[in-house]
DNA sequence: GGAAGTATAGGGGAAAACCCTCATTTTCTA
DNA sequence: TAGAAAATGAGGGTTTTCCCCTATACTTCC
């Protein structure tokens, strides 16, 4: 029987290509694709998938969130996640949340073969990349003492209106004078942010705002 | 005769998958791939292609100047510029310099091969997010009467440095102890920075950092 | 029908960023 | 090897951000 398989990613020409790079091999079949991460559990609820490659940048609903979930409502489930960028937060994250797997996507057709296997089998994969990553935050886990978190935050509805204008430049006055409440309201909405995706200031506001997609 | 096309992008993963899609086409063949901005004119030079898929957003050298490079080596290439992201400047930028088509990473394969075939008849092809984007562009500009420009700048080696430990939260004191030379020093390469990639503040800095992969 | 969460807003102060001008040394490169 | 570009640094100022604290009105949810 082929290993029947999902492909969650918002990028709808890299996910076709993924297909079609999977459907020359053996043994392997693309049953579906998801172009966002509220699509997926209602799709795993009507057709049976051995293994989702899961973007883990995924608008809206994230890729980490949709993991927790499908991992809740089908614990056997394997998922391979696939990111732009190596970092920490998100591998140790996705990783608690029940991904089986964690691939760059400059990681070449072979390795992506050998990812989908090792995992589907019940494995670990990790691109070397990645490894590396790992054993950076091993090393610099228990050291300051921080519960060691390092993301998802749960952005409201105006931090998001004021993220969005931090992100386009605009200093606190102007946010004020466009959503026409004070400095003070915009300074608060502005703490909430930083301590919410715990960064120290703008820059890591706007970095993480960015590699969160939480702009959308 | 097949069509023979050159994939210019620095996720593998990605050029692959698109490699894979047009090999099941008719009358289409990607004869190579490059996986940065470097190894494309030397690539030229050895073989004939009538296509380039280009990433606008490659390390190292960008996208948009070896647009430049390539045009000026062969004047009748036909170019597909292909991004992540749907903003003005990358668009209009890379036009200007000789691309024939723009389309985003969550176009579809029909869409792609659409645009390719316009593209190689030497025909124009935007998505129609795109072309939003290009309105949108025209319409805001010759009004505040700059010159309109709004990107490449080329940023130094020191200030690169600089700018990496501003995306990673690092306050200009810090900085400096960093990399053992002056806060004021410090402030100065700030300075060049916000004045090179033309933005404000950190945050508009930050966000150009990312977009225009100038952190690696 | 409270409790929790969100949006609002203020005072006051410290730190950081931003701006301008200028000058010296080092390093590239034509 | 001379000039350009880059890296260094200072003085002195304004603006913005960040960090405490507190506090009230409104929504939403259990």
């Amino acid at each position: 029987m082929d290993t029947r398989i999902l492909i969650a990613d918002d990028h709808s020409m890299f996910a076709d290509g993924i297909e079609s790079i999977l459907n020359e091999q053996e043994g392997i079949q693309v049953v579906g694709k998801c172009y966002d991460g509220a699509s997926i559990l209602p799709y795993l609820k009507k057709n049976e998938i051995d293994i989702i490659l899961l973007d883990v940048n995924l608008p809206e609903k994230n890729g980490i969130e949709v993991c927790k979930e499908v991992i809740a409502a089908f614990p056997e489930m394997k998922i391979l996640a696939i990111s732009m960028f190596n970092q920490e937060s998100y591998v140790t994250e996705i990783l608690k949340n029940g991904a089986k797997g964690y691939i760059l996507k400059n990681t070449g057709r072979e390795e992506l073969m050998q990812a989908i296997q090792t995992v589907t089998e019940g494995n670990t994969f990790f691109s070397k990349d990645v490894t590396q990553t790992i054993m950076r935050g091993l090393m610099n886990e228990r050291k300051g003492g921080t519960p060691s978190k390092g993301f998802i935050p749960k952005i409201t509805r105006r931090e998001k209106e004021v993220l969005k204008l931090i992100v386009q430049e605009y200093t606190t006055q102007e946010i004020g004078e466009k959503l026409f409440i004070s400095l003070k309201t915009v300074e608060s909405h502005r703490s909430s942010l930083l301590a919410k995706v715990s960064v120290r200031n703008t820059a890591g506001l706007v970095r993480k705002a960015i590699e969160h997609k939480l702009l959308d």
